[in-house]
DNA sequence: AGATTATCGTTGGTGCACTAACGATATTGG
DNA sequence: CCAATATCGTTAGTGCACCAACGATAATCT
């Protein structure tokens, strides 16, 4: 990087972009989502990842009941169904007592997958808090956690 | 939201999805994003601001010096910079030393814009980080840097 | 000077995230 | 019982974020 493009400390205005909450938040968002790709089987993505764990914690449940469970916008759990189904790591099936539900549930192949998730997640977890000590990964959590 | 879908503490496994940074950094995100779009005036996006405050600071730039000064992608910055062309608050015109390049300047409706956006900017950030203490948010930004 | 290497901006593709609207089905309340 | 309300899943649109490939232009290095 040249020297003009190093982040100029307020030559101009009374703000400092680099020390908005929204900003840095941003910035380890992508730091984060790049562990992670690197320690990605099967190609899966963050949100696939998120709504494995949940399905195998509940073993079944509805499209829109998973989007609740991990967060996700009833449009965007949709894209995620779809492409853990293209995978074949999930399955849908008709709910008997209502014919607007699909249940949801892992395959053999996603329950063979979990054990191996669960290192992956841990692995991804360790290298994002690098940077920090024992202690104030705790500190960083509890107060990441009370913006969530 | 019924008892059902309350986030099981690991009825299966031995991982706790609700304790992992990246999880956590996504619903941060999600709320930061939402309270960014309360205040946010003229539709700007918290990258179309970056991109505005960055510019006021620089002046004159690239595209890709932008899209460096902000983290963007080339291909994301050329995004942002499309649409905040299309609003009017930032100008392209031609390097004289450099036919490959452009270089971007905010306009005379940017330039205007410029104390809103650092007022906006504050109350964004005062409000997502509402939920500490004083102290909690200068440890919060601190040990945020380290993972950016 | 000429070939290699780097940078500039563009394009197409994938995925996440949200909004809004929609038809179908369930639930609820008078 | 029937009408109003809610929920389910789908679709279309916008925006951010990344990768990969591309032609054009610049810089570098024999």
């Amino acid at each position: 990087m040249s020297l003009e493009e190093t982040a100029s400390a307020e030559t101009r205005g009374s703000y400092n972009l680099d020390e908005q909450v929204g900003y840095i938040l941003r910035l380890a968002s992508q730091r984060h989502a790049a562990i992670f790709q690197e320690h990605a089987v099967l190609g899966l993505t963050p949100t696939q990842f998120s709504a494995l764990i949940r399905l195998n914690e509940v073993r079944q449940c509805s499209q829109n009941q998973l989007g609740r469970l991990t967060s996700m916008d009833v449009a965007t759990i949709k894209g995620v169904v779809d492409r853990l189904r293209a995978k074949e790591l999930i399955e849908l099936n008709p709910d008997p007592n209502d014919k607007r539900r699909a249940l949801i549930s892992l395959t053999e192949k996603g329950e063979s997958l979990i054990e191996e998730l669960y290192d992956m997640g841990h692995v991804i977890t360790r290298e994002t808090l690098g940077p920090l000590t024992t202690s104030e990964q705790k500190t960083f959590l509890r107060l990441l956690k009370k913006l969530a």
